[in-house]
DNA sequence: TTATTATTTCCATAGTTGTTTAACTATGGA
DNA sequence: TCCATAGTTAAACAACTATGGAAATAATAA
């Protein structure tokens, strides 16, 4: 995983609607959410969870299905892994004894 | 950890120079690197590199000692570790089977 | 087709962030 | 004490971000 893609998975996580509404999904698991269901749920308007929604979308912390008129947003857990990975990479000065690093979110 | 903790600490690491003092720091273990070094490693001037040090100061995930003339900063892996904790609660939709949830970062 | 519902896009506004420059504080050597 | 070095702070400004109302689009039901 790259820097810069990094810093954006970072960025889109770092606000409290963006973050409430991922929680959210990482707990609802595979099936996801409706998108009006999650506004209703954050009290964000329509509009704003789009915002946001295309955000984490654009990371590929979530994704979107058509579900007659609805759309469903589920979080894809790989791009969380990459993104500790990173984080944890080279931990501790190399010195892997004291570590113990996480290899996978979920 | 509380939610707004959690985004200061994302919202701190959601920045290009920041992601790389902060890496770096992760790999120079606790004795860490002068404030100095730092910005020279990073090509960046003393005035913003001290702004940053301050961001991440605030919420936790570096140090800092003084040494003489020189500031030492240095990761504290505890922030960290509750950031991983807070994003990794409720995975997979309580069902810990398919996980596998990091529970320490180093 | 027309109406209804769900979501997205466009726009203006308010607020936040990163950078530079210059001035400041602190430490230690001559 | 004076000087050089290390680091911090404050002000200003440009660039970016979040919000919600209104209009547009998409899917379906009547």
């Amino acid at each position: 995983m790259e820097s810069k893609q990094v810093v954006e998975a970072l960025s889109a996580l770092a606000q409290s609607t963006r973050l409430a509404s991922y929680r959210l999904l990482v707990a609802c698991g595979p099936e996801g959410m409706a998108a009006g269901q999650i506004a209703e749920k954050l009290n964000v308007s329509a509009a704003t969870m789009s915002f946001h929604f295309k955000i984490l979308s654009h990371t590929g912390l979530i994704e979107s299905r058509q579900e007659g008129r609805f759309v469903y947003y589920s979080a894809n857990f790989q791009v969380m892994n990459g993104m500790v990975a990173y984080l944890t990479e080279n931990c501790c000065g190399g010195n892997p004894a004291a570590c113990n690093v996480p290899s996978n979110f979920c």
